[in-house]
DNA sequence: CCTACCGATCGGTAGG
DNA sequence: CCTACCGATCGGTAGG
């Protein structure tokens, strides 16, 4: 809750938060975090143009017109819901990529963070894969950029385990990209109330990008 | 265009095709067919819901009021863009699954044949897999019976495998997800005027589905 | 936080 | 009579 910070965050989003810091509408607050808890909600049930302000308004209890007295702009809260996502997924991967265990194991940890991640914020995650593309100007980019970074973690570790010989040699950006498609698909199936656990299937995929469909497992090497 | 088989379809599709096939706009025309192109590229880029009916029109050189002369309504338009687009999987899986070929080279031509569609045909799976959800009633269900009609496919080749002894024994239906992730996740990246062709990046999926990322190559066996 | 609005636009339909 | 389309407008709702 650092100002100083803050400042630099409202800056870095634009004219349409910009507008909202001058209204004060991006100072926390327990009722801002009701709404940013139902967009999040709505949004991923309905999608971004398929959720309405009265629809926000109805799921957090205030008519449709109060919300503004929380927030800038249904642009905004796209935003923050998706970008509080996007870091929920760094956070967790950015120690296990810098860790200097070999790289199949912290293969493994970041395939059981992204899955961690996933099941706890599922919501954040669905609004995020099919949202942010109805992002526009500084918003869009900042997500973007943070995109890039995640999926630049993951390379990292798949560019470690070629160049120690753990990992048979190949395009590391392909390989991560396929690594990567199991991790986020999971979204789209994963129920935490499910017969598997997020460990669980973590744990599964590693185990088949490691050693392959026609390999042997890890406790047969 | 057997008009037997089209009055069963359009009797499947519940009351708001109903409709349409009693004001005769199920009925193909040319323009028919430019509405439902314009349907799948304004719906691949803005969404259903951020996609209007004007927009559909400027798309295709009409005015608003007058697509209705050739469309149900704007549900009946995504309904068939989706459906459409799940038929062109089916119908480039089916006889591949159906093979006698050992499961290691169907799983391979299964890859191709689904990069294959997710390139010629990127914006009808990206309305698939964003906007499915906003179907209702029979037209969702109908759809959701085509997706696990797919899955069911590739299914079959893995539990092959498993049975013939090419893949080592697992959960089939967590090997398929794992498996079907991959090839789901080309439509958000995958461009056919990029470095690698669908074939390439479906060989390349392949092999490290097949050997793994610590295995060795398929040429090195 | 509300009611009461704005300019505009929504999906869909009217008569001709 | 048909098709393919027009300009205008329906009742409601959008973000603000």
């Amino acid at each position: 809750m650092d100002p100083g910070r803050e400042a630099v965050a409202i800056a870095s989003l634009g004219e349409a938060v910009e507008r909202a810091g001058s209204k004060g509408a991006l100072r926390p607050s327990r009722r801002r975090d009701d709404v940013l808890r139902a967009a999040r909600r709505v949004f991923s049930q309905k999608g971004y143009h398929g959720a309405s302000m009265r629809d926000l308004g109805e799921a957090v209890g205030l008519r449709r017109g109060s919300l503004y007295a929380h927030i800038a702009s249904k642009a905004e809260l796209l935003f923050e819901v998706i970008d509080a996502g996007a870091d929920e997924f760094l956070r967790a991967l950015a120690p296990i990529a810098a860790s200097p265990r070999p790289a199949a194991e912290r293969l493994r940890q970041a395939f059981r963070a992204h899955a961690e991640v996933v099941a706890g914020h599922s919501e954040a995650a669905t609004v995020f894969f099919h949202e942010w593309r109805f992002l526009a100007g500084e918003a869009r980019a900042l997500i973007l950029a943070k995109r890039d970074r995640y999926e630049a973690l993951w390379r990292s570790i798949v560019e470690d385990g070629m160049a120690a010989g753990e990992f048979r040699p190949g395009d590391a950006r392909l390989v991560t990209i396929w690594l990567l498609s199991a991790a986020n698909w999971l979204y789209q199936w994963f129920r935490p109330d499910g017969p598997l656990s997020a460990a669980a299937v973590a744990d599964a995929f590693a185990d088949l990008a490691l050693s392959g469909l026609a390999g042997r497992g890890p406790g047969e090497a």
